[in-house]
DNA sequence: GGGTGCATGTAATGGGTTACATGATTCT
DNA sequence: AGAATCATGTAACCCATTACATGCACCC
């Protein structure tokens, strides 16, 4: 017999990141979207094909309750709120420790098998990669600056600078393992050439 | 409009996967699966449910061809080969460059939210990651040895080791997060001790 | 006889992405 | 009038995990 990780509800998905997002404050639908995109979105992403289902669950739970916002100069909407028992599943959630998933990567599965294509195609994959961390290394920087200075009275804030600096630890690691890979790449190509030319040669 | 990443199969999931492996050599769905687990297999995982039902379909997409094998002292297998459109379609997903997706962090989620329950929860999950992390690395290690030695003749083993290597800059960078994470969420418990001490002694 | 490893599959379930559909308001 | 933004939702489709089911061969 087996422990199973999750069966009732005890892994993470969208409805635990919604718990989560309005255990900060409490939002629409639509204003969850946005707040996760601005907050997680760098390791956790939510389509509205997800939340709007989700909320409804959550509702029919008691985790959530919704109350219809009517304001003029504006559409109606839902605001969501955590019921005392949402704060309880939220605690629950948390206590219980991440796993240790192993997620796919494309870019890795691509260059494992690099050798069957040209190489000029393993060289854009990881170009790319590369260029998306400098980016989101700038974004970081950023972003914590931001933390400190909007929330520095918010004891909550030093756990929001712990997730940014997984990313910036992670995106330098990345940069340079980039670099690294690249010059291989041109290495191998440089080798295939001149074997190429001196085939030509000995023609 | 908008420009759709995969749709009648340019994505990368496990029939990709699959074509990747059978490029190495022809093999059976089990011997896939041991395969996958020894070589891909940190960042990139097949279970049966999935293979044999994906063997199915790209037999009658005939991009593999299965061969019946009876053995003396060993149960019947299938053996599956790339096809010559087989090797042309491995050779054409991997023109397209490596998506950069956004994987789903369940660690980072629950440290986000870690201020809504006792900073030991947030403590476990990566303590936890951090062993995982050190163990990966001491793997890696291995790997890159065992490949240097085995396949030193092999022109693929490059882009194996670049894999490989990948592992050791990403383990590494999370080992340094994971540490000072730690002593950080040491930092905030200590303070939360002090403060109610200073509580108690008000009493 | 029972455990382990080899070997192949199906069914139930859950969950996520995308596209589709609708409608109000505000700005140009 | 038309585009952009706010706002909520449904339906189709795809994909993955897990559990279940079966059976042979080999060794103790």
């Amino acid at each position: 017999m087996k422990e199973k990780t999750g069966k009732h509800g005890t892994g993470t998905t969208t409805s635990e990141a919604l718990l989560g997002i309005l255990s900060i404050a409490p939002m629409s639908g639509y204003d969850m979207r946005a707040t996760i995109e601005r907050s997680i979105g760098n390791f956790w992403n939510e389509s509205f094909g997800q939340i709007y289902p989700a909320l409804k669950r959550l509702t029919e739970e008691k985790l959530v309750e919704k109350k219809a916002e009517r304001r003029k100069g504006h559409p109606d909407r839902n605001v969501y709120s955590l019921t005392a028992k949402g704060e309880d599943r939220v605690r629950e959630w948390l206590e219980v420790p991440a796993a240790n998933e192993v997620p796919r990567n494309e870019l890795l599965l691509k260059l494992f098998f690099g050798g069957h294509a040209p190489v000029s195609a393993s060289r854009e994959s990881v170009e790319s990669f590369v260029t998306r961390q400098q980016q989101a290394l700038k974004r970081y920087r950023e972003i914590a600056k931001q933390i400190r200075k909007e929330h520095s009275d918010d004891p909550r804030a030093e756990f929001w600078l712990m997730t940014v600096d997984y990313g910036r630890h992670y995106s330098e690691a990345m940069v340079k393992w980039g670099r690294k890979t690249l010059k291989e790449l041109d290495a191998i190509e440089s080798r295939a050439q001149e074997k190429s030319a001196r085939k030509k040669r000995r023609e």
